[in-house]
DNA sequence: TTGGCTGCAAATATTTTGCACTGGC
DNA sequence: GCCAGTGCAAAATATTTGCAGCCAA
Protein backbone atom coordinates (compact mmCIF):
# COMPACT_ATOMS: atom_id res chain seq x y z
CA UNK A 1 0.00 0.00 0.00
CA UNK A 2 1.16 3.33 -0.68
CA UNK A 3 1.04 6.32 1.45
CA UNK A 4 3.64 8.74 0.59
CA UNK A 5 3.93 12.03 1.81
CA UNK A 6 3.51 14.60 -0.63
CA UNK A 7 6.97 15.28 -0.54
CA UNK A 8 7.87 12.09 -1.25
CA UNK A 9 5.74 11.85 -3.97
CA UNK A 10 7.25 14.61 -5.60
CA UNK A 11 10.38 13.46 -5.62
CA UNK A 12 9.40 10.34 -6.89
CA UNK A 13 7.50 12.00 -10.32
CA UNK A 14 10.51 13.99 -10.71
CA UNK A 15 13.12 10.54 -11.39
CA UNK A 16 9.96 8.84 -13.19
CA UNK A 17 10.18 11.83 -15.90
CA UNK A 18 13.86 11.08 -15.64
CA UNK A 19 14.80 14.55 -14.27
CA UNK A 20 17.54 14.32 -11.59
CA UNK A 21 16.48 14.87 -8.07
CA UNK A 22 19.61 17.30 -6.85
CA UNK A 23 19.89 18.55 -3.44
CA UNK A 24 18.12 21.73 -4.30
CA UNK A 25 15.65 20.23 -6.05
CA UNK A 26 15.08 17.89 -3.10
CA UNK A 27 15.33 21.00 -1.21
CA UNK A 28 12.50 23.03 -2.96
CA UNK A 29 9.88 20.54 -3.12
CA UNK A 30 10.55 19.72 0.49
CA UNK A 31 9.90 23.76 0.92
CA UNK A 32 6.46 23.43 -1.28
CA UNK A 33 5.58 20.24 -0.43
CA UNK A 34 4.89 21.31 3.13
CA UNK A 35 4.33 24.64 3.43
CA UNK A 36 1.12 26.10 4.42
CA UNK A 37 1.97 29.69 3.41
CA UNK A 38 1.76 29.41 -0.77
CA UNK A 39 5.56 31.16 -0.85
CA UNK A 40 7.08 33.51 -3.04
CA UNK A 41 10.34 32.61 -4.90
CA UNK A 42 11.65 34.29 -2.31
CA UNK A 43 10.81 33.15 0.62
CA UNK A 44 10.98 29.49 -1.24
CA UNK A 45 14.87 30.46 -1.95
CA UNK A 46 15.14 31.93 1.67
CA UNK A 47 14.28 28.74 3.01
CA UNK A 48 16.47 26.81 0.77
CA UNK A 49 19.39 29.13 1.54
CA UNK A 50 19.83 28.08 5.26
CA UNK A 51 21.03 24.51 3.49
CA UNK A 52 22.46 25.55 0.03
CA UNK A 53 23.97 29.48 0.48
CA UNK A 54 25.17 29.56 -2.67
CA UNK A 55 21.46 28.96 -4.23
CA UNK A 56 20.40 31.55 -6.20
CA UNK A 57 17.21 33.03 -7.62
CA UNK A 58 17.43 31.66 -10.66
CA UNK A 59 17.72 27.97 -9.34
CA UNK A 60 14.70 28.47 -7.88
CA UNK A 61 12.59 29.95 -10.86
CA UNK A 62 14.12 27.11 -12.62
CA UNK A 63 12.77 24.27 -10.85
CA UNK A 64 9.08 26.09 -10.41
CA UNK A 65 9.06 26.23 -13.79
CA UNK A 66 10.08 22.48 -14.39
CA UNK A 67 7.36 21.72 -11.74
CA UNK A 68 5.00 24.05 -13.51
CA UNK A 69 5.53 22.39 -16.60
CA UNK A 70 4.88 19.18 -14.77
CA UNK A 71 1.87 20.52 -13.50
CA UNK A 72 2.45 19.54 -9.88
CA UNK A 73 2.95 23.30 -8.35
CA UNK A 74 0.33 25.55 -9.16
CA UNK A 75 1.34 29.21 -9.74
CA UNK A 76 -0.72 32.54 -8.70
CA UNK A 77 0.70 34.93 -11.06
CA UNK A 78 1.00 38.80 -10.00
CA UNK A 79 2.21 41.52 -11.58
CA UNK A 80 2.79 44.15 -8.67
CA UNK A 81 4.36 41.31 -6.84
CA UNK A 82 5.33 38.45 -6.76
CA UNK A 83 3.97 35.31 -8.17
CA UNK A 84 3.09 32.24 -5.19
CA UNK A 85 3.56 28.79 -5.90
CA UNK A 86 1.42 25.90 -4.04
CA UNK A 87 2.56 22.29 -4.52
CA UNK A 88 0.42 20.90 -1.85
CA UNK A 89 -2.09 20.03 -3.73
CA UNK A 90 -1.55 19.62 -7.49
CA UNK A 91 -5.03 20.44 -8.31
CA UNK A 92 -7.37 23.45 -9.38
CA UNK A 93 -8.72 24.55 -6.24
CA UNK A 94 -10.21 28.13 -4.16
CA UNK A 95 -7.72 30.31 -2.65
CA UNK A 96 -8.57 33.33 -0.41
CA UNK A 97 -6.73 35.94 -0.13
CA UNK A 98 -5.77 38.32 2.34
CA UNK A 99 -5.37 41.68 0.66
CA UNK A 100 -3.70 43.25 4.03
CA UNK A 101 -0.83 40.65 4.76
CA UNK A 102 -1.03 38.89 1.81
CA UNK A 103 -1.60 35.58 3.45
CA UNK A 104 -3.32 33.02 1.11
CA UNK A 105 -5.44 29.77 2.71
CA UNK A 106 -7.50 27.55 0.76
CA UNK A 107 -10.41 27.61 2.44
CA UNK A 108 -12.76 23.82 2.94
CA UNK A 109 -15.10 23.70 0.21
CA UNK A 110 -17.65 21.06 -0.77
CA UNK A 111 -16.15 21.25 -4.37
CA UNK A 112 -15.75 23.90 -7.26
CA UNK A 113 -18.47 24.61 -9.28
CA UNK A 114 -19.74 22.70 -12.46
CA UNK A 115 -18.75 25.74 -14.17
CA UNK A 116 -15.80 24.38 -16.33
CA UNK A 117 -17.80 21.55 -17.89
CA UNK A 118 -20.80 23.93 -18.52
CA UNK A 119 -18.55 26.38 -20.29
CA UNK A 120 -16.49 23.95 -22.29
CA UNK A 121 -20.04 22.72 -23.81
CA UNK A 122 -21.17 26.21 -24.36
CA UNK A 123 -18.27 27.53 -26.06
CA UNK A 124 -16.26 24.47 -27.48
CA UNK A 125 -12.94 25.74 -25.89
CA UNK A 126 -11.58 22.92 -24.21
CA UNK A 127 -10.55 24.04 -20.68
CA UNK A 128 -7.33 23.15 -19.32
CA UNK A 129 -6.95 24.71 -16.04
CA UNK A 130 -8.75 26.98 -14.04
CA UNK A 131 -8.22 30.27 -11.11
CA UNK A 132 -10.72 31.04 -8.62
CA UNK A 133 -9.65 33.48 -6.07
CA UNK A 134 -11.53 35.69 -3.16
CA UNK A 135 -9.98 38.22 -2.21
CA UNK A 136 -11.04 40.01 1.38
CA UNK A 137 -9.56 40.77 4.70
CA UNK A 138 -8.75 37.96 7.09
CA UNK A 139 -9.94 38.30 11.30
CA UNK A 140 -6.90 39.44 12.34
CA UNK A 141 -6.55 42.37 9.74
CA UNK A 142 -10.13 43.16 10.54
CA UNK A 143 -9.38 43.93 14.47
CA UNK A 144 -5.84 45.84 13.57
CA UNK A 145 -7.39 47.98 11.21
CA UNK A 146 -10.82 48.32 13.04
CA UNK A 147 -11.03 52.09 14.51
CA UNK A 148 -9.50 52.13 18.35
CA UNK B 1 -34.97 57.71 -18.05
CA UNK B 2 -31.39 56.58 -17.87
CA UNK B 3 -29.65 55.23 -20.61
CA UNK B 4 -26.65 56.03 -20.93
CA UNK B 5 -23.78 53.57 -22.93
CA UNK B 6 -21.17 52.09 -20.28
CA UNK B 7 -18.69 54.97 -21.64
CA UNK B 8 -21.00 57.94 -21.04
CA UNK B 9 -21.42 56.17 -17.26
CA UNK B 10 -17.87 56.15 -16.78
CA UNK B 11 -16.99 60.08 -17.99
CA UNK B 12 -20.00 60.96 -15.59
CA UNK B 13 -18.21 58.96 -12.42
CA UNK B 14 -14.86 60.48 -12.71
CA UNK B 15 -16.73 64.24 -12.96
CA UNK B 16 -18.98 63.43 -10.26
CA UNK B 17 -15.75 62.36 -8.12
CA UNK B 18 -14.30 65.90 -8.65
CA UNK B 19 -11.78 64.28 -11.64
CA UNK B 20 -11.40 65.46 -14.85
CA UNK B 21 -12.63 64.47 -18.16
CA UNK B 22 -9.39 65.29 -20.19
CA UNK B 23 -9.00 64.36 -23.75
CA UNK B 24 -6.97 61.94 -22.98
CA UNK B 25 -8.97 60.63 -20.03
CA UNK B 26 -12.37 60.45 -22.09
CA UNK B 27 -10.45 58.53 -25.27
CA UNK B 28 -9.33 55.81 -22.66
CA UNK B 29 -12.67 55.39 -21.38
CA UNK B 30 -13.98 55.17 -25.08
CA UNK B 31 -11.55 52.04 -25.85
CA UNK B 32 -12.14 50.38 -22.33
CA UNK B 33 -15.88 51.14 -22.25
CA UNK B 34 -16.61 49.17 -25.44
CA UNK B 35 -13.57 47.12 -26.15
CA UNK B 36 -14.77 43.54 -26.78
CA UNK B 37 -11.00 42.41 -26.27
CA UNK B 38 -9.74 42.94 -22.29
CA UNK B 39 -7.35 44.64 -23.92
CA UNK B 40 -3.69 45.62 -22.58
CA UNK B 41 -2.19 48.86 -21.26
CA UNK B 42 -0.07 48.88 -24.73
CA UNK B 43 -2.92 48.30 -26.62
CA UNK B 44 -5.29 50.99 -25.10
CA UNK B 45 -1.94 53.17 -25.91
CA UNK B 46 -1.80 52.28 -29.28
CA UNK B 47 -5.64 53.13 -29.87
CA UNK B 48 -4.98 56.29 -28.04
CA UNK B 49 -1.86 57.09 -30.15
CA UNK B 50 -4.36 57.67 -33.44
CA UNK B 51 -5.66 60.80 -31.45
CA UNK B 52 -2.77 61.53 -28.93
CA UNK B 53 0.32 61.49 -31.52
CA UNK B 54 1.78 62.58 -27.89
CA UNK B 55 0.33 60.40 -25.30
CA UNK B 56 2.43 57.70 -23.55
CA UNK B 57 2.21 54.50 -21.39
CA UNK B 58 2.69 56.12 -18.55
CA UNK B 59 -0.61 58.49 -18.94
CA UNK B 60 -2.64 55.30 -19.68
CA UNK B 61 -1.06 53.15 -16.92
CA UNK B 62 -1.63 55.95 -13.95
CA UNK B 63 -5.19 56.75 -15.67
CA UNK B 64 -5.92 52.95 -15.58
CA UNK B 65 -4.67 53.20 -11.98
CA UNK B 66 -7.37 55.74 -11.03
CA UNK B 67 -9.97 53.68 -12.44
CA UNK B 68 -9.18 50.58 -10.57
CA UNK B 69 -9.10 52.54 -7.21
CA UNK B 70 -12.94 53.79 -8.48
CA UNK B 71 -13.25 50.04 -9.17
CA UNK B 72 -15.07 51.09 -12.51
CA UNK B 73 -12.46 48.91 -14.25
CA UNK B 74 -11.05 45.15 -13.39
CA UNK B 75 -7.75 44.25 -14.07
CA UNK B 76 -6.29 41.07 -14.29
CA UNK B 77 -2.71 40.22 -13.16
CA UNK B 78 -0.40 38.29 -14.88
CA UNK B 79 3.77 38.18 -14.27
CA UNK B 80 4.63 36.83 -17.29
CA UNK B 81 2.61 39.06 -19.56
CA UNK B 82 0.84 42.51 -19.91
CA UNK B 83 -2.00 42.91 -17.30
CA UNK B 84 -5.70 43.17 -19.11
CA UNK B 85 -8.25 45.54 -18.23
CA UNK B 86 -11.81 45.15 -18.05
CA UNK B 87 -14.21 48.29 -18.20
CA UNK B 88 -17.12 47.12 -19.66
CA UNK B 89 -18.52 45.04 -16.67
CA UNK B 90 -17.50 46.37 -13.32
CA UNK B 91 -18.33 43.63 -11.74
CA UNK B 92 -16.79 40.16 -11.07
CA UNK B 93 -17.06 37.93 -13.57
CA UNK B 94 -16.14 34.63 -15.10
CA UNK B 95 -13.28 35.00 -17.68
CA UNK B 96 -12.46 32.48 -20.11
CA UNK B 97 -8.79 32.86 -21.81
CA UNK B 98 -7.07 31.11 -24.51
CA UNK B 99 -3.69 29.93 -23.69
CA UNK B 100 -2.64 29.96 -27.44
CA UNK B 101 -3.82 33.64 -28.78
CA UNK B 102 -4.70 34.69 -25.30
CA UNK B 103 -8.03 35.83 -26.41
CA UNK B 104 -10.64 36.98 -23.44
CA UNK B 105 -14.22 36.77 -23.51
CA UNK B 106 -16.97 36.90 -20.98
CA UNK B 107 -18.63 33.21 -21.42
CA UNK B 108 -22.33 33.16 -20.52
CA UNK B 109 -23.31 32.22 -16.84
CA UNK B 110 -26.35 32.58 -14.88
CA UNK B 111 -24.47 33.20 -12.05
CA UNK B 112 -21.06 33.26 -10.15
CA UNK B 113 -21.34 30.29 -7.52
CA UNK B 114 -22.62 31.46 -3.99
CA UNK B 115 -19.31 30.27 -2.89
CA UNK B 116 -18.00 34.09 -1.92
CA UNK B 117 -21.05 33.90 0.64
CA UNK B 118 -20.30 30.77 2.23
CA UNK B 119 -16.20 31.45 2.72
CA UNK B 120 -16.96 34.73 4.21
CA UNK B 121 -19.39 32.76 7.13
CA UNK B 122 -16.92 29.87 7.34
CA UNK B 123 -13.80 32.19 7.85
CA UNK B 124 -14.57 35.69 8.90
CA UNK B 125 -12.95 36.85 6.16
CA UNK B 126 -14.79 40.12 4.79
CA UNK B 127 -14.59 39.71 1.00
CA UNK B 128 -14.24 42.01 -0.88
CA UNK B 129 -13.39 40.41 -4.68
CA UNK B 130 -12.93 37.59 -6.58
CA UNK B 131 -11.45 36.12 -9.97
CA UNK B 132 -12.59 33.09 -11.59
CA UNK B 133 -10.72 32.48 -14.32
CA UNK B 134 -10.74 29.53 -16.93
CA UNK B 135 -8.14 28.54 -19.15
CA UNK B 136 -8.19 26.81 -22.62
CA UNK B 137 -7.84 26.18 -25.95
CA UNK B 138 -10.47 28.37 -28.10
CA UNK B 139 -11.71 26.50 -31.06
CA UNK B 140 -9.68 28.30 -33.85
CA UNK B 141 -6.90 27.15 -32.22
CA UNK B 142 -7.45 23.67 -31.50
CA UNK B 143 -8.23 23.80 -35.15
CA UNK B 144 -4.99 25.19 -36.01
CA UNK B 145 -3.02 22.95 -33.80
CA UNK B 146 -5.03 19.70 -34.74
CA UNK B 147 -2.70 17.04 -36.57
CA UNK B 148 -4.64 17.26 -39.51
C1' DT C 1 32.67 11.18 -19.83
C1' DT C 2 28.67 13.23 -20.92
C1' DG C 3 25.12 16.15 -20.34
C1' DG C 4 22.01 17.95 -16.98
C1' DC C 5 22.12 21.21 -13.38
C1' DT C 6 23.80 25.09 -10.77
C1' DG C 7 25.11 29.68 -9.91
C1' DC C 8 26.54 34.06 -11.44
C1' DA C 9 25.72 37.92 -14.29
C1' DA C 10 23.32 40.30 -17.56
C1' DA C 11 19.19 40.95 -20.11
C1' DT C 12 14.20 41.48 -20.51
C1' DA C 13 9.72 43.18 -19.65
C1' DT C 14 6.30 45.56 -17.24
C1' DT C 15 4.83 48.97 -14.26
C1' DT C 16 5.81 52.89 -11.28
C1' DT C 17 7.76 57.24 -10.00
C1' DG C 18 9.82 62.07 -10.14
C1' DC C 19 9.58 66.17 -12.11
C1' DA C 20 8.99 70.09 -15.09
C1' DC C 21 5.63 71.85 -18.15
C1' DT C 22 0.88 72.78 -19.73
C1' DG C 23 -3.69 74.07 -20.09
C1' DG C 24 -8.36 74.31 -18.34
C1' DC C 25 -11.18 76.21 -14.68
C1' DG D 1 -2.82 81.89 -11.48
C1' DC D 2 -3.46 77.54 -9.50
C1' DC D 3 -3.08 72.89 -9.73
C1' DA D 4 -4.53 68.48 -11.60
C1' DG D 5 -2.93 66.11 -15.32
C1' DT D 6 0.43 65.05 -18.95
C1' DG D 7 4.59 63.41 -21.03
C1' DC D 8 9.31 62.32 -20.79
C1' DA D 9 12.93 59.91 -18.65
C1' DA D 10 14.65 57.13 -15.22
C1' DA D 11 13.85 53.81 -11.57
C1' DA D 12 12.04 49.77 -9.56
C1' DT D 13 10.65 44.98 -9.60
C1' DA D 14 10.21 40.31 -11.06
C1' DT D 15 11.50 36.87 -14.01
C1' DT D 16 14.25 34.82 -17.72
C1' DT D 17 18.34 33.73 -20.27
C1' DG D 18 23.33 32.70 -21.52
C1' DC D 19 27.10 30.53 -20.25
C1' DA D 20 31.07 28.48 -17.77
C1' DG D 21 32.04 25.08 -14.57
C1' DC D 22 30.72 21.13 -11.84
C1' DC D 23 28.76 16.86 -10.41
C1' DA D 24 26.29 12.66 -10.65
C1' DA D 25 24.72 8.74 -13.43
Amino acid sequence: MKSKTRFQQLVAKLKERGYRATPQRVALLNVVATSEGHPSATQIFEQMRRQFPTTTLATVYKTLALLKEMREVLELEFSGAENRYDGSKPYPHLHLLCIECRRIIDPETARLSRLPAKVARDTGYQIVGQRFDLYGVCPECQRKTRKH
